[in-house]
DNA sequence: TTTAATGAGGGAACGGCGTTCGTGTCAAGT
DNA sequence: ACTTGACACGAACGCCGTTCCCTCATTAAA
């Protein structure tokens, strides 16, 4: 950082001041902006306490003010992450379309977040951000005639299913950093997993060396679709009268 | 440790042997089953490279010879936690509810094994237990009828649900370690969560206020079920033609 | 205007982590 | 009897989250 250098006196008429004269003032948003910018470029991994507040130019001694826990950091990235999430205005006869838009937005705005999914797997949905988008599907299901019970369930499910597929997605983007030739090595990896199923015994495992064209193909968008077809489908099982409104 | 004196010179008449003198000689199996069971008594985050060796007697260089990897180890632990799994045989006109057993079966042995399910999320499976179960998963959708392509994805989609199910389970059970009240507190936080979301205000947040007691519902078990209804529903919607054999 | 209280900032340290290096030790092969 | 090679492991490196405690600018009170 170089903005100091205690090894030479203070010059006279100039009182010594503070080491760095007009940095910011060290908040907790700063922190999560900080956070986040480490997120993208380097992943989850790497947002460390020290990783931070080295990046703010302090030590992480100085974060502990503003956050209590490397455990809330991550959470308040999580929030501050979902208020990207764009949301539909309600229409009654899209509601299934719609459910999936949402889906496909959270997806978006996950994958383009580094692992931040994993954050969100494993955790009761409390911020506001979070519960605007459970409102919004909540609604979707009302309208479309979805029972309550059900539709909380949906809720849940779905989550479940868009965090999975977010953090296995980044699993495998994510290895050996986001260097130029990650796809290919993912590549590589992908047709040695597809070599490796080809040469089960075929007596021991006859579905899976039968399908494993099926098995290993769809780049993520259309498995997520797919995925996301069959829960939307379940769901919509579900649907006895239609909506009143 | 102290089971070794190089300071005094070595007494006449006795060979000085190594310092353990008939421990288990160490190999990959004694180490996962150590790791397993630290994983069974603390959790997974216990199981350090550290903790193993020390539970064995030794140092954590030690592991490096039998295990390439803390990651690799973890995917030995996963593997072996697979092997509990018991699995039906095929049934046709049972396909359905076969499907959801089997589901519970892998619940029921992941949320015994603390929170091994985290593990499995991400990780495309090619250990032989888990190439076993997806087996008979897929065998039951094709006696059902189910096209390839979507029982290929089902089977991801199963997967993923089951995963992030058992995760957010053992999240709040091994809040807190596992002492005598660690559900107390969970019952405690689950209060202070459903008067929060009573408190939402109702004109932002209509559907969730509305739906408190069916958002916060359900213990484990049945809430698991609900959600594995819907993807069984979801897959089952897309069987054209009864199966043939 | 002076003084006292407040509280954020941050240097240093603690205990623990994954992993590597180099050395020691022993059993099998020659 | 000697070599060799695989395994065991003490020690160390560079990380990590978190806490202690002192410095010091700011602010409220006198």
């Amino acid at each position: 950082m170089a903005t100091q250098r205690p090894d030479l006196p203070t010059p006279p008429g100039r009182k010594p001041r503070r080491a760095a004269p007009a940095r910011q003032p060290l908040s907790q948003d700063v922190i999560v902006d900080t956070a986040i910018r480490v997120l993208d470029a380097e992943g989850l991994e790497a947002v460390t306490m020290r990783r931070v507040a080295q990046e703010l130019g302090t030590g992480p001694a100085s974060l502990y003010a503003h956050v209590s826990d490397k455990e809330e950091l991550r959470e308040l990235m999580l929030d501050r992450v979902t208020g990207e999430v764009v949301l539909p205005v309600t229409d009654p006869a899209r509601w299934q379309e719609q459910l999936k838009e949402i889906a496909h937005e959270i997806r978006r705005v996950y994958t383009s977040h580094g692992d931040i999914a994993k954050v969100s797997i494993g955790l009761i949905p409390t911020g506001p951000n979070l519960l605007t988008i459970a409102e919004a599907q909540l609604d979707l299901m009302r309208v479309g005639g979805v029972p309550p019970k059900i539709a909380a369930l949906a809720v849940d499910a779905l989550g479940m299913y868009i965090d999975a597929d977010a953090v296995e997605d980044t699993v495998y983007t994510a290895r050996l950093g986001a260097d130029e030739d990650a796809w290919e090595h993912f590549h590589r990896y992908l047709n040695e997993v597809r070599a490796y199923f080809r040469g089960l015994p075929a007596d021991r495992y006859p579905n899976i060396v039968g399908m494993v064209a099926e098995l290993t193909s769809g780049a993520g968008d259309e498995r997520f679709e797919f995925g996301l077809d069959i829960l939307i489908r379940g769901i919509a099982s579900y649907v006895d009268a239609p909506p009143s409104a």
